[in-house]
DNA sequence: TGATCAATCAACCAATTGATTGATTTCCTG
DNA sequence: CAGGAAATCAATCAATTGGTTGATTGATCA
């Protein structure tokens, strides 16, 4: 008898679940870098060898987290507002990115270390590249509509004015929240129509 | 006679600086998550115990690289122009970006990478911020000036500005060195007046 | 020239870390 | 409720890795 406290059994799913939101936590505190697998399984609550059985080696992990962020932004992506004048749509989309920031802060972070990575590991390169994809072509595409509609600027680069709303965006993650606002209406000045 | 080929002596400074600069390679090839005392040293071509006569541990070879990083930045900015016409400024600093990527884009790699510890790690903030941060008062100042000279839009405001073009200059880093060109003159059309 | 010091190396160490093994316990289904 | 499947754990392994030790070699200079 090596059990004496009743310990609880959880199913497959729930358990890879926790696995990885533990490990997302982790590596928004300490980074790629700082991951160790005894942690996640300390975190959890559950031995090492437990967790191997759910993720059997690091990559299936990464691959496991980079999946589960994956599914939340889908989520985040599903939940917006598709139509209306394309500068509230910027806006939107700007404002949303702001309440996440503040409100998962986490999420983020995990975001720019799957995507650092993505540069040097093909796996999660295949994973994360869609969902940048997906964002910068959703700016894309309301800056094209804004021109026509005379909401932006005549003569504007949708693509490039996309690449550059989600540098300042991504970049702005270190910075205190209450500088989002004054962030946002300098995007939004960049761009717009005078 | 342990050593029968003659062996090259080198002076501790020297050393230092092809220490620096291998591990600045690796850097930008595997992370910092992948740098490894023994690769340093294999690079360099001397044995791991020699690479620790002259940097002790791996805490100082991490404040080693960002000092010679900094070094490096600060050489590029000390050769900068600081006078002329505010809108002239700007193109010549992020034309200055734009080169230094191309022709040196490991350099902007381990920036990238030292930023994102410098997140977590204390050491590497204190020297590493200093340089984000002149950069960003370079770019500050110069919109200041340029909204009173009326190169830049009246109501602009020039913190948020820079860090726009930060986030925008930094996060392109990944992306194929054409399209610069394009970012750039999106970015003064963002920001000069109309 | 010889003594001192800086630079180098082979061998080794201790800690960390991802992963495995084999036994044990809980759960579920016919 | 019996028995197989799913889940869990303690113990252990092998490889990696940052760092040390003690002896050796080359440079310098009085």
């Amino acid at each position: 008898m090596k059990q004496v406290i009743k310990q609880h059994y959880e199913a497959g799913d729930d358990r890879r679940r926790q696995i990885a939101s533990a490990a997302r936590k982790l590596i928004a505190e300490k980074g790629f870098e700082g991951l160790r697998t005894r942690e996640i399984a300390d975190a959890v609550g559950i031995n090492v060898a437990t967790m191997h059985y759910h993720v059997p080696n690091k990559e299936a992990l990464i691959v496991l987290i980079a999946e589960s962020l994956g599914e939340e932004l889908e989520a985040d992506r599903a939940a917006m507002r598709r139509d209306g004048p394309p500068l509230e749509l910027f806006e939107a989309e700007l404002e949303n990115y702001g309440q996440r920031l503040q409100k998962r802060p986490e999420t983020m972070k995990v975001f720019s270390e799957l995507m650092q990575r993505a540069g040097r590991d093909e796996t999660i390169r295949r994973i994360m590249t869609p969902f940048a994809d997906q964002w910068h072509n959703r700016f894309t595409e309301i800056f094209e509509q804004g021109i026509k509609t005379g909401d932006f600027r005549p003569g504007l680069n949708p693509v490039a004015a996309a690449s550059i709303t989600m540098g300042a965006a991504i970049h702005h993650r270190h910075k205190p929240k209450q500088e989002f606002a004054a962030l946002k209406s300098e995007l939004v000045n960049a761009f717009r129509k005078h």
